[in-house]
DNA sequence: TTGTAAGCGTTATCAA
DNA sequence: TTGATAACGCTTACAA
């Protein structure tokens, strides 16, 4: 491999003045720059990028961390932040939390110890405290589908109230009164805000929010299902069901019709975060949507412009759900 | 931040030294060792692990390349072969190749000038002839779900002629004989070869292959749905449907009931990946299991073992697939 | 078992 | 506009 060294000598002259056509920035004369960069032709000279790093404490990778590297909602998230930061010729550090505090520590510290240039996380069991103190270390955390106050400038949140609030709302306007609810594990800001916003919509219904309409499920297939198989044991009158997210209403709709019930007529069934295959499923989901592309993209944006310097305009840094009709919900009669 | 210099002058060492216990090899007093590390534990030293990558040449970080950074089949296989590459303190940088030759010869040259000390990669796009020379360059690549000669071992791959054969062959046992094939893109080796076990079962069935009987899509739920909706509008009769991938099986899905199709009597579909909302389609869906969480170990351990010297026993460079019969298929009476 | 000193391939600070 | 030269923080012969 050629080094700035080698490029040197046959272009005839000095370490400095590649480094500089190489950063193309500083002041180098065109004849001299050309003579440069054939030289870097010549020799197939590729910039050596951990010599860079260490020489200019900037290793343009940037972490992230989200809950599971698999998984419909984290996929399309990883994915948005991915193409923005390559594009700006950063490169991604990825690496799971599972949801849970040791975890999410040590894949905080894991990213760390590798000198990202910052952090983008989407972390549910590390307290706010800690993700401040964390913050004024070395290496900057941007937090995603997230708020914490005292870095808000550092957050990229959705207002998961108001899509709880829009996704019961929904359901009451089509004229449901037993709606039972599956929420997510409730230490996760996320589960918390939805189901509050769900309360929120029943309230100004003037319906009393009941214990017993609530399931807490795990944001996964399963959960949905339980959930269901729950409501059926305790043997009350529903018509309806909410679900914190759309795995767990696919869940619900396997279980549904595990008891012949005939959907949506018989139950009508809300998602969350419209993850790419609630159209396939059948009925197609009446759903929250989440933009979680555009939280990423924003995200990267965010990174770009105050670790990177990049010009950036308009970061916004609370995202607005709304509600997707489909067919899983129907007009009571 | 503390240095190992800082550290060496504290325990009263050389740099040499503190090095040495960094690194566990060597010959180090117990003695000396204490002091040192009661050291490095006083000044709350961490290595930095771009000087380390520098100086020794190895970065720990392997470079993955998949087709897309979302879906769920490549989402299982990611979070598999992180998992088992970070238990081994190695990192992983992942960027998608999108399928399309320009973007994974891109996607592969920006992993190898990140200094990554090995790609795992899943290809679909580029020749042979190009992964082959690419491997002889400094960095080694290791194929995953794709299996060429001239580096077999490098390869962990699975047997496709096999599960598209298991798949139609279960749906000739059960008594079908218009059935209809919806491919991924051909050019794609795991589509081909798929595609090639189905004519094989059909062949041992004493039936014909069709061109007539063959819609190529694009392995997501459009393509599905288009296929069924090509297969209806030639208007042949037809009682069941092989799919290349299960997105493309919900698509199929998706489809026939909006053509009022009684699933699964009126028309049988099988899948093939067996990722993990099929369980949860409606009917659930008969398809043949693609083993890519234990691929994506194996690939790792192979990297594990062949690039950073571990002990590995065991690799196994070629996987069999195997049916797995759900609601989605029935016997015909 | 420990220390010395020469890299690793850049960037960055001065001077010229 | 260019060039010396000292970092950057660590590994690794080689010597002791």
């Amino acid at each position: 491999m050629a080094t700035i060294y080698q490029v040197s000598e046959l272009a005839g002259v000095s370490l400095s003045t590649v480094s500089r056509v190489l950063n193309e920035n500083d002041y180098v004369s065109k004849k001299t720059k050309q003579k440069v960069l054939d030289a870097m032709e010549q020799l197939g000279y590729k910039p050596n990028s951990i010599a860079r790093s260490l020489a200019s404490n900037c290793t343009n990778s940037v972490g992230i961390l989200v809950s599971e590297l698999d998984g419909a909602f984290f996929g399309e998230m990883m994915s948005a932040i991915e193409a923005q930061l390559r594009a700006a010729g950063k490169h991604v550090i990825i690496t799971p939390g599972h949801s849970e505090e040791d975890k999410e520590k040590s894949g905080l510290e894991f990213l760390i110890s590798r000198n990202c240039d910052a952090i983008i996380a989407h972390v549910e069991a590390v307290s706010d405290e800690y993700l401040v103190k964390l913050n004024k270390g070395k290496t900057p955390i941007y937090l995603i589908s997230r708020y914490v106050d005292q870095m808000k400038e550092n957050c990229i949140s959705l207002d998961n109230v108001m899509g709880g609030y829009l996704a019961t709302k929904h359901l009451l306007e089509q004229g449901h009164k037993q709606i039972k609810y599956i929420a997510g594990p409730l230490f996760k800001p996320d589960a918390y805000n939805r189901l509050e916003g769900h309360k929120k919509a029943l309230k100004e219904y003037g319906i009393a929010f009941d214990e017993q309409s609530l399931f807490v499920g795990d944001f996964k297939e399963t959960g949905g299902y339980k959930g269901l198989q729950h409501f059926f044991n305790i043997n009350k009158e529903f018509t309806a069901v909410v679900c914190a997210n759309d795995e767990m209403a696919s869940g619900v709709m396997k279980c549904a019709r595990e008891h012949k019930l005939d959907l949506p007529k018989d139950l009508a069934i809300i998602g969350f975060d419209n993850v790419h295959f609630t159209n396939y499923l059948y009925p197609t989901l009446t759903t929250v949507d989440n933009p979680v592309e555009k939280m990423g993209i924003m995200a990267a944006n965010l990174v770009l412009k105050q670790v990177y310097k990049q010009n950036r305009a308009n970061i916004e840094h609370i995202f607005t759900p709304n509600l997707l009709i489909r067919d899983s919900t129907t007009r009571l009669t």
